[in-house]
DNA sequence: ATCGTTTATCGTAGATTGCCGATTAACTGA
DNA sequence: TCAGTTAATCGGCAATCTACGATAAACGAT
């Protein structure tokens, strides 16, 4: 008992081991999507329309063109929203699946 | 009737305003720190013991001890985690509000 | 006071990101 | 067919990220 430590030890020490978080690198593949303030008001602009042409993103946006694409390739990558061919067009929308994986991930932590 | 589109309209045609966004950046930050297969181990982690002391986290992650310490500070600014000083250790853990706000802030999408 | 432990910071190198203008590709309509 | 619109891609530049080893700072214990 003479080794008993006197400092009140805030830290838990109980040996937890650490799960091998096999979700991690999507995890956090999807919160990198939306990293990005120009991302998260894309993401909140499709929610909010539930479909929408990418130029009208462009216009909400003050990027350029090419710079919301390159956006948009990103949250389409994370599988965030789907494009589709429309004519001349492209309709973009949220991938309601995907969008829930997410919900569902961050309200697991 | 004869200018009647004849594809069917896949795209909302409705002219909703985007919302200013003032928390995308916040948003953003957050999502950011947790954007990193790395950073998302150390939170659920932390999550999982409640507190813990640095060298742990290190022991747990397959990087240097430098490169931990650079992501618990990315953590930290961020405001997830907060680090308090027990002696020569940090012991880190979960701030329960920040994480609260990005969890209501992803369930709000 | 000095040593050993623990963590943060520095410096560096390579890769990636963000942004833009310019160009290219795909499709519609006259 | 040809012109016009829309969106993706290319090339380039500055900035940031990630990772590491090495070093410095803070603290407890002897």
């Amino acid at each position: 008992m003479a080794k008993k430590t006197p400092t009140l030890k805030r830290c838990d020490p109980s040996p937890v081991k650490l799960n091998p978080d096999p979700t991690a690198d999507d995890f956090a593949k999807l919160a990198w999507a939306i990293a990005h303030p120009a991302r998260v008001q894309i993401v909140r602009f499709l929610i909010g329309r539930h479909a929408c042409v990418c130029g009208e993103i462009v216009q909400q946006l003050p990027l350029a063109q090419s710079t919301v694409s390159q956006h948009l390739k990103i949250l389409k990558e994370s599988g965030l929203i789907q494009g589709e061919v429309d004519g001349p067009k492209v309709c973009y929308c949220i991938n309601p699946v995907r969008l829930k994986q997410l919900k569902s991930l961050v309200a697991g932590l």
